[in-house]
DNA sequence: AATGAATGAGCCTTCATTCAT
DNA sequence: GATGAATGAAGGCTCATTCAT
């Protein structure tokens, strides 16, 4: 009778407790807890604390950067990669919630999290070369640094782990119509041009439900 | 030889503190440490450390309340009134980098925190004000929901905090054109109507310089 | 070899410390001291300090109820169950000294301490019960009221704490005598009618060696 | 315009500090607060806490023990002068009630308290002389050892601190007629001859409302 | 793999005591 | 005498980590 390997379970508990109540605030007893298991158990999988603050990221992330890859390879027009951006990643805050909130949150801690933060600055960086090849094709236009334009994008994006709540349960495509709603704001801003010059990724008004 | 008070310096040092290893991640002794006392010795400011939580954040919060009223009061386009939200921010984060980072970072812990929470959720409705006044005057067109508009921009604006470090010892308005910079990509979006349209606050190239 | 569960030592530590310092000058460090480990780990056994208090009295303070209640439904008269409760303090100090000593010192602490103050009330009915019985029936004379009979007798039993200290391992009835000889006083007084006229419960003279 | 010394009122408030919470649990700043001062001011009349202890207690033992050899002096019958002995105390507690109920509590405390002990230990050579005048006269009966016959009478008076609570701002000998009613029992005890025979100190009924 | 007891370092908080003003 | 700030030594409690079973 195989024993179900609960390294999953541990993952998730991690995540959830680092969600709540914050990396250094959480407790391996705590997590233990949602596990089922003592806390003392949990060393069976891991060596510190640590460990799994990466292992809850680590998923989430490697599967992002996978699909960015992808999406970089592509022959498409920058706001259309933009648009796949958005979605991307709401598609990521959709299926690792407690994941994604929990790298946003802690990868400004001072100690270790060199990786968090290496992640962060390779994340930039794609929406760096989106943002550059946009401007030099004329779809987008910079009035300042493009450095600014990046960090405006990404603050987009990153902030919406502090409203955005996905329905337990809810499916990978389940919030694209709200990445698009966003994506037009970045795009055309709260004044910008008519909705409609915009193509693709019609955006609909139950989609801003939540 | 007069005794100075040093509940500033307990309350600036604690705000570094926070700053740099989260409030879970901070001491008391790494406060008492940087203000030159011993830890017991705080206890004659504060009875918890929470009151070091609230007291770092209360001024300045209070201080953008202050000058938010005002902002309300005033009788201008709501385009204007949000560009001087930005600058009220990013002066606010000029002159209390630390406390408005803290703020920022820690509104969203588990424990208590609900003076934060609060304080961030009125935050929400000054933004949402001048939205819908926007939206209503025709100065902003909105393709989705209000409140997803609202979160665009308090996203925009708070993620400022992750990338924004002003120079130790800068000035109030050393980085209004910063503000007016992040503004217009807030309100023409990335590929939006030519700057030339928005009058005001001309953008420099200098501010973009962080 | 099996490593033996400690509570028991550390029940016992902890009413030796207790009878010593007296709750609030006892330590846990102390406390962990006596049982051989470090004090951190008496929290695999406690939640906080005072339920070591609690568990130090639970149980002598339970067989001593347990047995009132065996005394109570006998049909003997009021003097003998006089008698016997006599003998049921005595044997209780004998058996379990420090944990009676700190019940009775501790009881009147102003913090919590509903238990034992809720022990000491019902303690006190019982004797009130045998002392209204006996007054009905004829073999006690009460002067005054009964309350302050009632604490008259409770004063006489629970102050033995200060002054009798049984022998290192002394078995249970080794001081019946003493018990006998103290309920003498108590219902004849000291200038009362002969001993004699008390039948039973024989007081012996080498009873009083402590 | 002379400032009134406030020693009474530090060691007033001591006591009663001392009272509700223990030596040990009791705070400088507890006092401090019921004087109206600054704890760091008590070092104006203490060197360290326990003089506080000693402070409480000293008046009122002294005053005791100047009655007490006013008693042994006097050339009445020994249970006379234990009813005497009697109202003594019962005045003692009605006049000085905190500071008694700390003395009886605190008497048994390890570190120091060598003072208390030894004015205990006087306390019950007193009674002894009265107890063995009294067998030697006749007065009394003791079926067992002296010793035993002393430390009922003690623990007789003692125990009333935590049944006795004088009414605030009663009058020294209000309780007398207690006093005598407790002196019956401990005379002729719950069963003893009839109150008639005891002569003098009549016991009446409304001095047991306590 | 899991358990539960133990460790040891560290943290928040308390408090008697000191001291310059 | 009084004040308020500071000290420094604990003390209760937490928690990541270890380990024998």
């Amino acid at each position: 009778m195989p024993r179900p390997n609960r390294w999953r379970d541990v993952v998730r508990a991690a995540a959830e407790e680092f969600r709540e109540y914050g990396y250094d605030g959480s407790t391996l007893e705590g997590i233990a807890d949602r596990v089922g298991m003592m806390k003392g158990s949990l060393y069976n999988y891991i060596d510190t604390k640590e460990d799994l603050l990466i292992a809850v990221t680590a998923e989430p992330v490697e599967q992002l950067f996978s699909e960015l890859r992808h999406l970089e390879r592509s022959d498409i027009a920058a706001v259309d990669r933009l648009r796949a951006l958005f979605r991307l990643n709401v598609q990521l805050f959709t299926e690792h919630y407690p994941a994604a909130f929990v790298f946003i949150q802690e990868r400004s801690r001072k100690p270790q999290n060199e990786g968090l933060r290496g992640r962060d600055h390779e994340y930039a960086e794609v929406v760096e070369r989106i943002v550059r090849d946009g401007a030099a094709r004329g779809e987008f236009v910079l009035p300042g640094s493009t450095k600014v334009a990046v960090r405006y994008i990404v603050g987009v994006i990153n902030s919406m782990v502090y409203w955005f709540h996905p329905a337990p349960g809810a499916a990978k495509n389940d919030y694209d119509g709200l990445a698009d709603e966003l994506f037009a704001y970045a795009v055309r801003g709260l004044a910008g041009s008519p909705l409609g010059q915009i193509e693709g990724g019609e955006v609909t008004r139950e989609a801003s439900r939540n």
